[in-house]
DNA sequence: CTTTGGATCGTCT
DNA sequence: GACGATCCAAAGG
């Protein structure tokens, strides 16, 4: 029993509900699955709101960043470079703005779907290998912002099918932040050939 | 293999 | 008006 409203097989909102240097690492293996579509979470980082200074969440609330500071368990989608979007596993308690990013899956099913959902010929290792490249294989866009990965109201959820995290998963700074980059808060499954490049 | 620059526009100052 | 939690193609070694 379950309870709570979960869609099958979907983490549990308390799953969420914790720093998310703590979520981060613990989301690698589990996959997100959703319009057909299953990857493995391989990469991921962390953002800690106002306490971080590279988070979206750094200066306040605004109506971009709204979904951040709003329940664990929800997507937080925006927008970047002009053409780009990216998805975040909001975690921690309401009002703090913490967040996992979402950096790179394995494709594990419907991988004929995302290739119709990227450009035509790309190749299987980077249908998914990057932040604003699944979001295309999985057609997450501005309309899935807030999406709730519990109860699977817009058919996006995460999933843990009983592969546990690694025990030793690769960590380093966060890719693509001009400040705190000194801070390990990214994590990938080593050895994976879906982990984005990094720096 | 690595490096560089263009694309493209919502958001916040 | 500047700048992205990026990606890709093209150019250079």
């Amino acid at each position: 029993m379950t309870g709570g409203g979960e869609a099958k097989g979907s983490l549990p909102r308390s799953f969420y509900e914790a720093d998310p240097r703590d979520v981060a690492p613990a989301l690698l293996n589990k996959l997100l699955v959703g319009r057909g579509r299953a990857g493995r979470i391989v990469e991921v980082e962390a953002y800690l709101g106002s306490e971080d200074p590279a988070s979206h969440a750094f200066r306040g609330r605004t109506r971009r960043n709204a979904t951040m500071f709003g329940s664990a368990g929800r997507l937080y989608v925006y927008f970047t470079y002009g053409m780009h979007f990216c998805a975040n596993a909001v975690c921690g308690p309401e009002e703090v703005g913490h967040a996992v990013l979402l950096r790179a899956l394995a494709p594990v099913w419907g991988i004929e779907l995302m290739q119709a959902s990227r450009p035509p010929g790309t190749s299987h290792r980077q249908l998914t290998s990057g932040p604003a490249k699944l979001c295309q294989a999985f057609g997450i866009g501005r309309t899935d912002d807030g999406a709730d990965l519990v109860t699977g109201d817009k058919d996006l959820v995460i999933a843990d099918d009983g592969l546990s995290p690694p025990q030793r998963p690769g960590n380093s700074g966060r890719v693509g932040v001009a400040k705190a980059a000194d801070v390990p808060w990214r994590w990938w499954l080593q050895g994976d050939a879906n982990v984005s490049r990094g720096r």
